[in-house]
DNA sequence: CGGAGATCTGGTATCGATTGCAGTCATCGT
DNA sequence: ACGATGACTGCAATCGATACCAGATCTCCG
């Protein structure tokens, strides 16, 4: 590759001049500078600038799975915005393991310019050496204890459990299974608490044995739903906290030929692509996905240029009741339910938040 | 943060014998200098390391989509491989678009110790430039038409194309739908040649009308089911060459009201995560997807470290047929066929290529 | 015509590591 | 005791760009 010096010599100039042509300054001899650079294909090595500059151009994207659709969804939001923006993307998954989590973000330390961060964990001090390394961070769909300093994009996991309660209790259900994702991560956590809280409102109380406790991977949806069936009472709706252990729990059943729904209805957070072609259509509760990788990219923009500059922002965005056919009536199953509902259009209620 | 030089003064030697120490050499003041780093939580700038040896522990991984469950999947190995060799991973989306392709793989230039990459398009010389610059390639399950002097890991598109057709014409089917991608790609082009040479095999001509252009996108394959339900003449079956034309195209048999398989069969090349939770499952062609990306890495780490010794690798796996209940037998819709087997265990069947 | 001011220039230090080279010191054999 | 060998050492150059600074050139106006 040709370097700075090789482009000067040619052109006659110095490599100061060239640089300040590259910087986009006025120049005398800028037409001849610009055809050198032409002759030798030039193009400035990033990594020296990078030296020089201590700017990288590159962003960490941090997050458990990127073949969860969730997390695939939103690095396609991150890299589309990242690529207008001409920043690069180091993707890494940690298999939400804090352990994996704090390497990863080791290494990252001093080759970007600011990470977006799903944090396995709520309580983590992996992000301690980061923040005293001064880079900034964007937490994405998951809150860090300590993290109330950090920009965030969230969603109101705790309104978008609660709506999957109602409408529930809405049909008549009072014995429920619930499928939560672990108590130290964010959605886990408030998915499990938006859940009970409206089902506590509405006076019902979830037995402990019903709740089932997952990792947020397939299996362990699997796994939590053939126990829920193996229990001396039947619950009559199940509650799954995110895509991949719906998708397990829904399995189980499969296999176990439970039917959904006349046996159990089922609700899961996070839509799936083929949730409506599924026997029955499937009722989530479903959020923006793509958006929020685009919105934390762009909040982590602000705090690269801006360096730190401004009060954290905390952005929560509302999740949506999809209601397809997975949920019914209880008691009556030739009774009005969403299932018989002929929609030709998905019913959906948004539920604002505050 | 800390410098070599600030470690070298912390322990009384100079800063050539920190980089020896750091690079594993007996050092006499050793303790010392271990004492200093951990002292100082030293850990080396990168950026100027890559900047003097010219290497800089990260590869590009470009892909068409990594919201596409393959690619995802793909990403996901390849990450796996790339965390144990502390190698980062650059990623970059081209939405199918050879133009952006252009430019991201430029843009990797000097930035990456080597590339992985699924071209958008069979004939492109998008390569030209990182080839010349002496950066390994792996072509990941897509060819490129002057790429044989490269590594790829592929799969037998054009078998598993094959599987399909001869699945469908087992089953009594005579007129065929297909749902090609783009024919300048290698999935595209391999899968279109082998579903129709085995048509061809058994003495069936597919109608041009009956295949219908995608671009591999969801909605392509949408509008294709729809143009191929409008024909005047009905088909019988409809293979769609890859997960989310085949997504798109469910949905549209599903909102046209189009039962599966009584009224059409349909079987897609890739599996997808909830295939066997659909009305009917889906019967497809999988293939592995992971290990797709982990071949790709490790041939990959062997083009880096060897530096281009040794003739190019082609990897080719093996397509799988797994039947599920999404194909009939023709005109006899109470007869034996696919979906009636009462089979605890999917049916497979492997395809040996060459 | 001369000098203030603006505009442009190249030399050189710098970012933080690695490395070739020459030099220091201890050890060893004879 | 002396030179040869080996084990370490640090100086300084280097990777390829950027930025400060002083000097050179040009412009313009009194």
């Amino acid at each position: 590759m040709a370097t700075i010096w090789d482009v000067a010599r040619r052109a006659g100039v110095s490599s100061t001049t060239v640089s300040r042509h590259l910087a986009g300054q006025r120049v005398r001899e800028a037409a001849a500078v610009q055809a050198s650079i032409e002759a030798l294909d030039f193009r400035a090595n990033e990594v020296a600038r990078s030296l020089k500059s201590g700017v990288t151009r590159t962003i960490g994207l941090v997050v458990p799975d990127v073949s969860n659709p969730f997390f695939a969804a939103v690095a396609k939001g991150v890299e589309s915005v990242s690529r207008q923006l001409e920043l690069n993307v180091f993707l890494s998954n940690t298999d939400e393991n804090d352990e994996r989590e704090r390497a990863v973000l080791r290494g990252l330390i001093g080759r970007v310019d600011g990470v977006i961060l799903a944090p396995a964990r709520e309580k983590s001090d992996n992000t301690a050496e980061l923040r005293r390394a001064g880079v900034p961070i964007v937490l994405l769909d998951r809150r860090l204890e300590d993290g109330e300093d950090l920009d965030c994009v969230l969603v109101d996991s705790a309104g978008g459990a609660a709506q999957a309660a109602e409408h529930l209790l809405g049909l008549g259900h009072q014995r429920f299974g619930l499928i939560s994702g672990p108590l130290d991560t964010t959605p886990g956590r408030e998915r499990y608490e938006g859940f009970t809280a409206a089902l506590e409102a509405a006076g019902v109380h979830l037995d402990p044995a019903l709740m089932q406790m997952g990792d947020f991977k397939e299996d362990s949806g699997y796994q939590a739903a053939l126990r829920l069936l193996g229990l001396p009472f039947a619950v009559t709706a199940i509650f799954a906290a995110n895509n991949l252990m719906s998708i397990g729990a829904l399995q189980a059943l499969h296999h176990l030929g439970v039917r959904v729904p006349e046996e159990v209805s089922f609700i899961g957070f996070d839509d799936l692509e083929l949730a409506e072609l599924l026997s029955p259509p499937l009722t989530v509760i479903s959020r923006p996905t793509i958006e929020q990788g685009v919105l934390a990219m762009r909040l982590l923009r602000n705090r690269i240029e801006g360096k730190g500059r401004g009060r954290a922002q905390h952005i929560v965005l509302d999740t949506r009741l999809t209601v397809r056919g997975s949920c019914q009536r209880l008691h009556t199953s030739d009774d009005v339910s969403d299932v018989t509902t002929p929609a030709p259009q998905e019913a959906v209620m948004t539920r604002n938040n505050t």
